[in-house]
DNA sequence: GTAATTTCTCAAGTTAACTTGAGATCAAGG
DNA sequence: CCTTGATCTCAAGTTAACTTGAGAAATTAC
């Protein structure tokens, strides 16, 4: 009987690569315990920390945050029902401000496809102050919506 | 009298670096022309046209989709009402799909605020099958939600 | 006409999020 | 017990989307 689910287990759940989960790892996403040998094993609830990985990033948020709002759930014991629920509450609200703020875009494009965007000044997708997305180097992460 | 604007104008009128827009050129988003000295010279639809990338951006399209809907504008002709319309139609498609796709997780996601994640086998979060966002090498563009 | 900007090209660096490969070890079935 | 498959570690490669830097030529400003 042994203790706990292997890296292969935990990709085959999750759908997952294992090269992924161990990446994960590197980014305090999950903390797997050790087997005598020095293989990975994981809890259930890994199962449901990593499906909420996947749900995240694709609503476009950067690991990063994803791993803060994790921080908020145990280690190593399996999580209340009070840690999920507040995760998810806070999960919840992140998609209905991107649902606004898409809503709002859909709003001002319908006043564009009515304008042909010929006139430039009240063109919504001209007024750059609209979207605003420079913040660090490298690759801008323009997949997250201006909040 | 200059024909036409100058890389940095473009700069200023977008907010988008030099850089960006050079490197935006060698993707085709924008085919600007060439004065005497060998400086690029940008209509006024290339503000439009990149005003339209930073949008489509936000929404977490990747540049070579926004490409692909660029190619439907005349390269040097400054686009018709028609054009811009049939563009802004398409886009504005895309955002009620993300749109929907984002209320759907919501509401499964209220399921499992009330369940507290606790029901394996109910969860919304639990099932992978939700989320699918594997389909090439490097790294998965998973900022663009399933259709 | 000269100094200060801008722009040009091209190569190389950067960040995020992973994947791939090499060489070695662990585990499980027959 | 032995072989096949799963894991381990660690370094290096990959993609997207840009940025940075170097050296040179074109523009603009005074």
């Amino acid at each position: 009987m042994p203790q706990g689910l292997a890296i292969g287990d935990l990709a085959d759940r999750t759908g997952l690569a294992v090269s992924a989960i161990r990446f994960y790892e590197t980014h305090g996403i999950v903390k797997p315990l050790r087997n005598k040998g020095g293989h990975r094993r994981y809890g259930r609830s890994d199962i449901r920390r990593l499906s909420f990985v996947m749900a995240a990033q694709a609503l476009g948020f950067p690991l990063s945050e994803i791993a803060e709002h994790l921080h908020a759930l145990p280690d190593h014991k399996a999580p209340t029902k009070a840690d999920w629920t507040r995760i998810s509450t806070q999960f919840r609200k992140d998609i209905d401000a991107r649902i606004a703020a898409l809503e709002e875009l859909r709003d001002k494009l319908d006043g564009c496809i009515g304008c042909g965007c010929l006139s430039l000044k009240s063109c919504a997708l001209y007024n750059p102050a609209d979207i605003k997305g420079k913040d660090g180097k490298g690759p801008r992460n323009l997949t997250r919506l201006p909040a």
